[in-house]
DNA sequence: TTCAAAATCATACTTTCGGGTGATGTACAG
DNA sequence: CTGTACATCACCCGAAAGTATGATTTTGAA
């Protein structure tokens, strides 16, 4: 931002000396008045774009790019794999393809959602996954 | 966007001749040119950033308030009632409760379940809920 | 080293889901 | 009137999910 201003500063004085160093040898008695001052409004005009751009680029966020709560994982005490299970279950997969993703079996898939549960406060594993994507524990 | 372009154009138009009439009167012989050629600089380039921040400004959406795609239910072919059980399926209700809510019994739940995941072309709940979500059908 | 939390797994049991099939009633278009 | 779509319900069965309890191992902090 500071370098894009300083870069527009720059330009802005640079065109004014050379204008003023071109103005009467060539420039302002060859063309007209009236060409010349709108060929200056033309290209600060599209200075003034350029820079207005540069300017809201950086402000205009597209879409967040999702800000995990990791307070509220910290607060709920839950753990990094139980995290893993909950990521997966969101996706939809079953107990089975968890724990085969995971390299663990099934007792202890479940072992892991009893205490998500626990820890969400829910029954099931939609309810656990509706309520873990409200917090931002998940995406 | 068209009117401002318009209106910049307007402006643009009426400076140039203002300027081109009192170019040689006062302007001109008074002020150096190089303050003349700067005060235009600066003045389009003021222009220049109002008409971006115009045109940016409009393509900005702050959050957009759910569009349920009823096209893509319709070409589903998924019925009023198969849209109501997804919905409550989508709030984590089991189909006991689902079946309280709509007065029917667990079986109608069950035959409604069984059709939202053939024309969703899903194996479970969480699948369909994810689904049909990602189709913007339920919020 | 000791203690606690986390991760792992097991066994047993209950509940819920999901698939398959079929039946009935209604409403609506052709 | 007849076929089609929809909604309703039932029964059965197997798979998946969830509960409860207990055990072992790892790990990291006190």
């Amino acid at each position: 931002m500071k370098k894009t201003v300083l870069i527009y500063g720059l330009a802005l004085a640079l065109l004014v000396f050379l204008l003023e160093y071109f103005e009467y040898r060539f420039l302002i008695r060859e063309i007209s008045t009236e060409l010349f001052v709108f060929i200056i409004a033309l290209t600060f005009t599209g200075l003034g774009l350029w820079v207005g751009k540069k300017l809201t680029s950086q402000t205009k966020i597209e879409s967040p790019p999702f800000e995990q709560n990791e307070k509220a994982i910290r607060y709920l005490k839950i753990s990094e794999r139980e995290l893993e299970v909950l990521e997966l279950v969101a996706e939809g997969l079953s107990n089975k393809q968890i724990s085969e993703k995971l390299f663990v079996s099934v007792n202890t898939t479940k072992t892991h959602l009893s205490h998500l549960y626990e820890k969400l406060e829910v029954k099931r594993r939609t309810q656990a996954v509706e309520k873990a994507k409200s917090l931002k524990l998940i995406e």
